[in-house]
DNA sequence: CTAATCTCTCTAGCGGCTAGAGGTTCAAGG
DNA sequence: CCTTGAACCTCTAGCCGCTAGAGAGATTAG
């Protein structure tokens, strides 16, 4: 039996973050200790580590929700796993391609930039003025995720109520 | 001088986000029509469309409240302005390398799929097994801004809270 | 003048966690 | 056996960048 420290040092999840699986009902509550502390087994283990498996790959909690309960159901058709997978799949190339787009809008608001005055600067320039680009949707970005580094400290900005 | 819908309008930026904007201090207070309603002149416009367009590059609002504190300050060196874009291209060619692993491992899940039972699904057995892939760090996923497509409805899931 | 459409402020919610307060339990060393 | 310190407990609140809705007042077209 695995307390939850143990359990999120195996599978690679934080401990708040095992907490919060299961208070949205994605873990099942454990088993305790006598003094009510979480107790897992290997069972719990596999699941968690689907999970993070499964949110490594960028599955939503939703889509990991419905996989879950097909794998509690071994028989029935695996259309739906299929289904699930292949949205995911079309939705990481769509971020893809509006990524790439973003890429080029960026290199090209780069490329011929100033050593100068900000009144002369191409990147605040093309920023101001849309029809400097040459095309561009809406951006995929979010949560960053990128690996909490300790040297990217959070910085608490203290929400601005600026008017009034 | 434009109401807050005409402004919406033209720049594309809905409503309430414009409101969200003067509150976290990124828009100006405008000025007021005799019935308290918000008044904006082509200043107001020319900010916002700049706030839309970085906002369409990916750029967060902290990034976007600086290079608005740069294009105050036309004097000053670029530099600032140059090294904040640089960081979004990093940042989305970073996003890019992880998605694109991302996809091969989904494409290589999808690619030898059943068609029989969920017990022999190769979608949920990788899913299951880390060991089953190649290799892929943490995603990049999140905000959607899929085109807020009407066809596109926001299901609303009521907060488990499954135990107790 | 009326009805429809804006607009106002305010609060709460989304996903997917993360941080912290203030308390309890456990395991190792003396 | 006792102490210490780490790990655990519950609970609340915060992060980003909005979005939704309630219940009111303002404006505008017919």
């Amino acid at each position: 039996m695995l307390s939850i420290g143990k359990l999120a040092e195996v599978t690679g999840v934080k401990v708040p973050t095992i907490r919060y699986y299961e208070q949205i009902g994605l873990m099942p509550c454990p088993g305790r200790s006598s003094g009510n502390q979480r107790l897992y087994g290997p069972a719990e283990r596999q699941r968690l580590a689907f999970i993070r498996h499964a949110r490594d790959l960028g599955f939503p909690l939703q889509a990991i929700r419905e996989l879950l309960a097909l794998t509690d159901r071994p028989e029935t058709s695996c259309e739906a796993a299929d289904r699930i997978a292949r949205a995911q799949l079309a939705e990481v190339n769509s971020r893809i391609s509006r990524l790439m787009a973003l890429r080029a809008e960026l290199e090209r608001m780069l490329e011929r930039h100033c050593a100068g005055r900000v009144a002369d600067c191409r990147v605040i320039e093309v920023l101001g003025d849309h029809g400097l680009c040459l095309h561009h949707d809406r951006p995929v970005m979010g949560d960053i995720a990128v690996s909490d580094a300790p040297d990217n400290p959070p910085k608490r900005n203290p929400r601005y109520r600026a008017c009034r």
